[in-house]
DNA sequence: CTAATAGTGTCTATTAGACAGTATGTT
DNA sequence: AACATACTGTCTAATAGACACTATTAG
């Protein structure tokens, strides 16, 4: 072990690796739930997201996005971030997206590492083991001045990290991002796109009910879309556009301090 | 030179390669216009690609899109995009926007081969120098049965392309692709995908004007978008849309057999 | 004048936004 | 009963679709 990232890089012989290498790294979106304090307030859905901290150079004790070097020989891209979810999750045919190629020069100290980001949207009640214990997950909370500034909140309820996004043009890797340097390699850059993608997506796609339990509440799910665009809904509304996307069962939410609400399942055409 | 791809590949020997590579591959995407015969009668505008003939193997004699291998050491896959345009077209500061990676096992014969495409909107008119001759623009048609079947036609004068294409998943590398055997590599895909995310992205941004020319008529705009929607717009409805994003000048159109049409500017904000 | 497209006015249909009301459970 | 949310009815505003009409040029 190094006693810092200079020593490290001092250490460091790139030829040990290929010159060009590939990763592929995992945004893995979820959906949490913050239970409150009162009996009669009901419980705050939020998006979250899957984040490792490192425990070696470069960037060690940074927060990051779960990934790994491909097989060049064996696998696709498409492959790896299956085995890594596989890994971090112990799940497998979950709903996957190619999100974006990063490839700037120097995000990598080591060495040109490119790689290609992947969206996965899980429901956590599916998960039965135990998360890798360097993992924790954050949750999401969006802010938004105008279409141009975005400003993006993590937190895991230990640590906070902040990003706030100025998109000058349309090129991702032009955007001016800040962020408290809590999180190693450029992945602000790859969170905020993905976060983006999603909210973009969630107005013509139905990838929301990735993250849903098989049962769940159309109040539950409005606060779901709502912290992905990052701004609320008016009830009547969302229940018209959501309508023909569920079915009615005739099971019920209990236990809540006021009126149940009805369950419903995601109809699929 | 060989004279079949079977001993063009028992030729070639990998090693004299790098085990992996990266190539950018490009869809230069611009508007063509085609005369009518009739004085009266108006030339229509359709959307066009750049293509470009292989003279080896692999895949000797077959259209493919103009790309190249990237330069590990010094360049991004941006750079790489910007100079095949430029030794394409000899144009710079284009619209360029990073698509999708493709990276199947077998996409290339040779060896791995992951290509990161990108698109490329141009203005023909800004066009100096004359192609190399072993390029030619393929006007596109977009025929869409239902959202999950879409047929395409590549036509340029000459030769005819057409690619059906079948959406199972939304996972590029599981939609079925056919083609009349006139593309290389997985080019059918590739143009499938750019198309689509062009027919996507009219919806909600500006980039169509990216092709046109500086000045120009709605008429002529409108028919741009009808090409690359796959379907007739009703005038009123789309100059409502329009207005804003266009500034009268006071400019016509000559020489047409009918009223000659008042000439627009893009109005950016 | 004629052919052909340019461009507009207006009605209708659909969709989105807003608000206020009723309904129904737990404690 | 009180609280808190679930759920709905209905009005209004905004947007999209449709059609018919007028305008203007070359030849």
């Amino acid at each position: 072990m190094f006693n810092s990232e200079e020593e490290f890089l001092k250490n460091y012989n790139v030829k040990d690796f290929k010159q060009l290498s590939l990763t592929t790294d995992l945004l893995i979106f979820s959906v949490s739930e913050e239970d409150s304090n009162n009996y009669r307030k009901k419980s705050i859905k939020k998006m979250s997201i899957l984040l490792v901290k490192r425990d070696n150079y470069p960037y060690k004790d940074l927060w990051c996005l779960p990934g790994g070097f491909i097989n060049p020989d064996t696998e696709t891209l498409l492959d790896c971030a299956k085995r890594i979810l596989k890994d971090e999750t112990n799940l497998s045919k979950i709903y996957l997206e190619q999100l974006y190629t990063f490839d700037s020069l120097n995000r990598d100290p080591r060495c040109r590492v490119i790689s290609t980001s992947y969206m996965a949207l899980i429901d956590k009640n599916k998960l039965t083991n135990k998360l890798n214990k360097k993992a924790s997950w954050f949750d999401i909370t969006l802010f938004e001045n105008d279409q141009k500034n975005i400003k993006v909140l993590l937190d895991n309820g230990l640590e906070k990290i902040s990003i706030t996004i100025n998109k000058k043009t349309n090129d991702f890797n032009n955007y001016v991002i800040k962020d408290n340097d809590k999180l190693a390699f450029d992945h602000a850059l790859v969170i905020v796109t993905g976060i983006e993608r999603l909210r973009n997506k969630v107005n013509y796609t139905d990838i929301v009910f990735n993250m849903m339990p098989e049962y769940f509440t159309l109040g539950g799910l409005q606060q779901v879309y709502e912290t992905i665009l990052g701004k609320k809904l008016l009830d009547p509304a969302f229940r018209r556009i959501i309508k023909n996307k569920v079915i009615k069962t005739n099971k019920k939410e209990i236990g809540e301090g006021h009126r149940p609400s009805i369950l419903y399942k995601y109809k699929c055409n």
